[in-house]
DNA sequence: CGTCACTTTGACCACTTGGTCAAATCAAGA
DNA sequence: TCTTGATTTGACCAAGTGGTCAAAGTGACG
């Protein structure tokens, strides 16, 4: 029998959730501290803690929110599509991802690099199941000859790099590339990429 | 008029080095404290205290130390060499930086996440300046004819992309791959889709 | 063995941190 | 308008933080 949330409530977890992502995106969980996010959320500590009973349920619900996306785009590869043109917007769409929500690739990426101390299960069960699901998809179309014979896991990994590395070290690949903007030519790159190696 | 320093300096600065390498490298240098690494290095925190100034210090030797040898596998880009097989060793090479010092590419990861705050002019001046340089010859290669034509900037990112995600995602890879060891199928598949991409 | 520079540490400090709480303020429906 | 529940905040706390310091301990060399 939970209440409804009030339009305040809405706006300020909103703002809490945002701020945080902010912040814990940059500095991952032990960098980042409540007085940071209640100042980028334009809130008191002691208001913001009236939403969320501590700093660990804030980054908890971000990374549920996270996971809930994560891997939609793989989960969208079709064992009956056209093998090369599912792989390639796979791809697409995981760039598009890094594209249009660098925090979210770089909350993950602060989560992995600290051991993934909170989704490590997950990684060996849930995704571990659906990797291996479309690895075997994409042998299967490499079995019979639609596509080159590549390792499917490392295909997958490379396109986790591949696709992420613009959002977690966008400041390096700007900083190398100064003005020009990354995406377009990454776009075209990764599809050239991708064509090539699976090319049978 | 510095002196040598002694046998137990010797020692001690090369434990805190280790250990901040350690810490740092999981937890960024806002989430790691002078309490963990001093511990990590066996010594109490007045006495590690003896030996570097501040933590500040000792992340700033790391990175230093990092930078030193990070950008080696490019710098030795021979314009002169076969062009596939040059490509090639890099990527091997910093395959096998992501293997040997895992701990290393992961402070920088942690580094740039948090918007490469004590190394960005060096990312926009020496780095910028070696990939354009390294950029131009892989260029040349391409207009003579003996390389596909693929944007070289581009190419140089995703050799980062793909080695340092085998050191930096460890956890996430080996979640997936279960027992598996991770960089013997790397290794294959790197050279695999590096000599795809190449083929004219 | 004595000495002196090098090393180590316990006690301490100011500041930050995550979190609490009672009191004050505000908003909306009766 | 009044009431009541939702919201906000200043003051506060215990633990953790980076860092200091004087004093004690130790090693190497004459």
């Amino acid at each position: 029998m939970t209440k409804p949330p009030t339009r305040i409530q809405q706006r300020n977890q909103a703002a809490i959730l945002t701020a945080g992502l902010d912040v814990f995106s940059q500095f991952g969980f032990r960098g980042s501290t409540l007085d940071q996010i209640a100042e980028a959320a334009g809130l008191s500590k002691p208001n913001l803690l009236y939403y969320f009973p501590s700093k660990e349920a804030i980054h908890e619900v971000l990374l549920e929110q996270l996971l809930e996306t994560w891997l939609d785009p793989l989960r969208a590869l079709d064992r009956d599509g056209e093998p090369v043109a599912e792989v390639l917007a796979y791809a697409q769409r995981k760039l598009a991802l890094s594209r249009d929500y660098p925090r979210e690739s770089r909350l993950f990426a602060n989560e992995i690099l600290q051991g993934a101390p909170r989704i490590l299960d997950i990684l060996r069960t849930d995704l571990r199941r659906m990797v291996d699901e479309k690895a075997a998809i994409i042998d299967a179309w490499a079995k019979a000859g639609k596509i080159a014979d590549v390792d499917p896991h490392h295909l997958i990994f490379s396109i986790w790099a591949l696709t992420q590395h613009y959002a977690d070290f966008d400041v390096q690949v700007r900083a190398v590339l100064g003005d020009r903007e990354p995406y377009d030519g990454a776009t075209v790159f990764i599809e050239t990429l991708i064509t090539k190696v699976l090319r049978p």
